[in-house]
RNA sequence: GUGGGUAUCGCCUAGUGGUCUAGGGCGCCUGGCUGUGGCCCAGGUCAUCGGAGGUUCGAAUCCUCUUACCCACCCCA
């Protein structure tokens, strides 16, 4: 291999997009409700900015940061953190004269040179926010709220939210004169690094994470019982807020942050099952840097979160993340390559339907082969032109149109009429309907525009009415449940195998179909069978009307163990079914799509 | 900067001195079967075993050096 990525930095592969797309819709979607504006500074800034902002004595300034000299003799830093830029573009931009507090999030990858590991890269990504010109304790709530409200959102369940009170310039150094006198008298016990810590941040003492430390730092006086009157009043405030929003905190006396900015409120939000050495978003207060940068005094808090280190976690928790969207419509092709299949894939694409193009040199089992893997495993559905030896069409063929929602399916039985108008080369299959559908959108046979709309899957096999059978072995396998769910779930099936827990099969089932994105519906499934015993609760995911991932899951479901299952929208249920028994969500329950993060626990 | 681990086909891996001109699985390609797609069957493609040197009649297997990556510490998201 020639070449392989620099040290520390990684690719962002086709296979982990969704991951990204998802957390950034989040992100973007709680910022929208909480009023933050995005920003983005640029990659570099003048050094000083992070020397005076992030603090002289910092690892981050020591040892951590990418500095160079550019061609004019500037010194320039690749930013690694967020917060000093805005703060910059704040006072650049003049937006103390906008009203305040100003509230901006912002996507940016930060760089650090340190020995990667895992969930650490010298360039990560961060998603931050920053609320600047505000002092009132609400607003710290506010922000600490947000971010606990961020993480609920993507379903990262199992995270814990510690807070913390660093006192200010005028409290602080007494608390720090008092630590020390502290710890002076037990040096000796101290691991070596903590000897060094001693002079340069007492305040680090207190989260070192060697065994011998640990005993001494938990007797440690505490910080946030030193604190001056005004910044007594302002903890308690942020606690009073917090509770009244009922989010679950927990006071911890030993969260110190590494970034010289910080004041009064700090807090960090991390895995429940981590020693705390994996934060996955952290924040606080820092009143003082706008005024270390330059500007007058202005209050201000934010938070920033690790994107690589939520992708973990994500990934630990088998979070359901929707997959992209891929082609829904493969034109396929017999015979020699017509450019008809370029055509109509064009005036699908021009109506807005996803649709890949067949390439000329392949088989027509190559070809199927790869609808199946480039869309969104069987459900995609094709356009088969059938051609002559000359490369004239003779035929055009609509193939199951799984998954393609109710206009779209009318969209491209219409292209594939204009065709035929066009051209007079369009026929009917001859053994009957032309387009088939699946997951249960549509009544079992109509006509739209002329041409026979069936419904597909294993309902007209089990009537015998089924074109095309199952192959042999997917249907030994489904002798049960499956046949009857309208959907054949091949890919889910080979995916995570018969011993898969559920969580696995609605991971698979989701990324199936891809119409699904947003999580605003809770699918509670209640087990008493053998092999889900208890009750499990998932957020699922509905929209544009496909949820035949769930039809698949409770069937599943039902095969193994007596499931009872209710769906839930907003804040009721709105329909409920035991055992056996196919789920189908209507498109009016879509419709109602509520925020219902707090529901989902299990 | 400190400590530990690993390096065999695109991916996962078998292999602890000759039976390895390196085996298997996945993938990919071709074909058969299936009412032109999932299963199955057959065939094909793909590795001088991270690199360099050494020991030996003989090394993927032992030794030395080196590089890369991983993990933990430090620090941070």
């Amino acid at each position: 291999m020639p070449y392989q990525s620099p040290r520390g930095t990684a690719d962002i592969l086709p296979v982990d997009q969704h991951y990204w797309r998802y957390i950034e819709e989040k992100a973007v979607r709680i910022c929208e409700l909480y009023g933050y504006s995005r920003i983005d500074s640029p990659t570099f800034e003048d050094t000083g900015l992070f020397v005076r902002g992030v603090g002289q004595g910092t690892d981050i300034v020591e040892k951590e940061m990418y500095t160079f000299a550019d061609k004019g003799g500037n010194s320039i830093t690749l930013r690694p953190e967020g917060t000093a830029p805005v703060c910059r573009a704040y006072l650049e931009h003049s937006m103390q004269n906008v009203s305040q507090p100003v509230k901006l999030f912002y996507f940016a990858s930060v760089f650090r040179y340190e020995r990667p590991q895992a969930g650490r890269l010298r360039e990560h990504h961060q998603f931050g926010c920053e609320a600047i010109g505000e002092a009132d304790p609400a607003l710290d709530a506010e922000v600490i709220e947000m971010s606990w409200r961020f993480f609920q959102s993507l379903c990262l369940s199992n995270i814990s939210l510690q807070i913390n009170s660093i006192g200010c310039p005028v409290c602080r150094p007494e608390y720090l004169k008092e630590l020390r006198g502290y710890y002076s008298s037990h040096l000796e016990e101290l691991c070596p690094d903590c000897k060094g810590r001693f002079e340069r941040s007492a305040l680090r003492l207190l989260d070192c994470k060697q065994r011998q430390c640990q005993p001494l730092a938990a007797a440690a006086p505490k910080g946030a019982e030193k604190l001056c009157p005004e910044c007594a009043v302002h903890f308690d405030r942020v606690k009073e807020c917090l509770t009244a929003l009922g989010i679950p905190f927990q006071i911890n006396h030993r969260l110190v942050r590494g970034l010289d900015y910080y004041s009064k409120t700090v807090f960090e939000i991390q895995p429940l099952e981590e020693a705390g050495q994996s934060t996955i978003g952290a924040g606080g207060r820092y009143d003082h840097l706008i005024e270390e940068l330059g500007g007058k005094h202005t209050p201000a808090i934010g938070f920033a979160t690790g994107i690589e280190r939520i992708i973990l976690n994500l990934k630990k928790l088998a979070v359901p993340v929707p997959e992209l969207p891929g082609p829904v419509v493969y034109v396929a092709h017999t015979g020699e390559y017509a450019v008809e299949v370029l055509k109509i894939a064009s005036e699908l694409r021009t109506s807005g339907i996803r649709a890949l193009a067949a390439a000329s040199s392949k088989s027509l089992k190559a070809q199927l082969r790869q609808a199946n893997s480039s869309g969104y495993g069987f459900g995609a559905g094709y356009i088969l032109l059938q051609c002559s030896a000359e490369g004239k069409v003779l035929r055009i063929y609509l193939i199951q149109i799984f998954e393609v929602r109710r206009q779209a399916q009318a969209l491209v039985a219409n292209i594939a009429r204009a065709h035929y108008n066009r051209t007079g080369k369009f026929a009917l299959h001859p053994d009957g309907p032309v387009l088939n559908i699946g997951s249960g959108a549509l009544p079992p046979a109509r006509v739209i525009d002329g041409l026979i709309v069936a419904d597909s899957g294993a309902e007209g096999f089990d009537r015998g009415k089924r074109k095309r059978p199952v192959p042999r072995s997917v249907a030994r396998r489904d002798s049960g449940v499956l046949r009857d769910c309208g959907v054949v779930p091949g890919r889910a099936i080979k995916e995570v195998g018969f011993d898969a827990s559920l969580a696995q099969i609605i991971g698979a089932s989701q990324t199936k179909y891809n119409s699904i994105t947003t999580p605003n519906h809770g699918l509670v499934i209640e087990g008493i069978g053998k092999t889900k015993p208890g009750r499990e609760v998932f957020p699922v995911n509905i929209r544009d009307g496909g949820l035949a991932g769930t039809e698949l899951t409770l069937a599943w479901l039902a095969q193994g163990s007596q499931a009872a299952a209710r769906l839930w929208v907003g804040n009721g249920w709105i329909e409920e079914r035991n055992a056996v028994g196919v789920f189908s969500v209507r498109d009016e329950y879509v419709i109602a799509q509520t925020q219902v993060q707090g529901q989902f626990t299990t």
